[in-house]
DNA sequence: TTGACACCCATAAAATCCCATGATATCCCA
DNA sequence: TGGGATATCATGGGATTTTATGGGTGTCAA
């Protein structure tokens, strides 16, 4: 499964492309569709975006809500309904769609974030601020991380 | 999983390459992905770095908590947003990237030590301070450390 | 016929590859 | 066990490739 990490900027030009990361789009590996699914963040100003293996799990856990509940439908409507097939050009650029560019509030520059198993595309200096916070909550929270000793490599 | 431990001193070249110490090269063993995950230490002027097996481990770790939570999203920006995936040339160097660089405040030298789990790069000289003052205050404190019997190498 | 978009090519900067060197460290066999 | 032969390592730098970015052109459909 592709982990996606690290912080790039990138230019929008006035065609409204994008590069994609060279280690997102390594990432991402070589599988069948070349590109990206992209959506509106509910939670925030920003592209979220990953792979067609991780809409396939997403799918999945909304499906352990039972079909025809409230939940399962709230949940399917806003993660399906409104996103984008975005396919590589031969450069490795996706094309914007206006709905997300004016979403994340994106000009002519566009701010990569690795999420771990997904990432999103931020205005840069909106992208700035999110991180500065983001590290304060964690830390204002004591979040941490349960490392499970157990898993992972067996060696 | 990999052990580092001892210190090195190695030179930074003008291009911004630094050979990763040939111990702690094999203590990586050969992994998919050969190189190293960097990211500013948030405790300490130093940079930090991990194997891509212990990333994978994180990423797992944070999926504990639900998509689109609070503590996902903080979660996921204080552990990837500032990670760089930085990639062994074919003499097991790396291209250190200049917001490490800064963080750590490392000139033409840089101190790696090894951390157990991770390792650590340094300006040398601040980590020889480091060095003196961590052993202090744990002579000072009179640190103990509980053995954990059970662990270790299952082979 | 006019956009929108995929495809192609060009370019500068940056990252990576590849080879060379001297200094250690290790091996191996008499 | 001594010491020459051989590997490994850190380091340097030129050559090559990748990357991000810009722009042109053809195609298809409204």
């Amino acid at each position: 499964m592709a982990v996606f990490f690290g912080t790039f900027e990138n230019k929008v030009d006035r065609k409204g492309r994008v590069s994609v990361p060279a280690p997102f789009r390594q990432a991402l590996g070589q599988s069948a569709f070349q590109g990206i699914i992209a959506r509106p963040s509910y939670r925030s100003q920003a592209v979220e975006a990953c792979d067609i293996e991780f809409m396939e799990q997403l799918n999945d856990s909304v499906a352990t809500n039972d079909l025809y509940s409230d939940a399962h439908e709230d949940l399917a409507f806003t993660i399906f309904a409104d996103s984008h097939q975005l396919a590589f050009d031969g450069e490795g650029r996706i094309l914007l769609p206006p709905a997300l560019v004016e979403h994340a509030g994106i000009g002519e520059r566009a701010g990569f974030v690795g999420m771990g198993s997904s990432f999103q595309v931020w205005e840069p200096d909106t992208l700035q601020q999110q991180k500065a916070e983001a590290r304060a909550r964690a830390r204002a929270q004591g979040l941490t991380l349960p490392l499970r000793r157990d898993s992972g490599d067996p060696r």
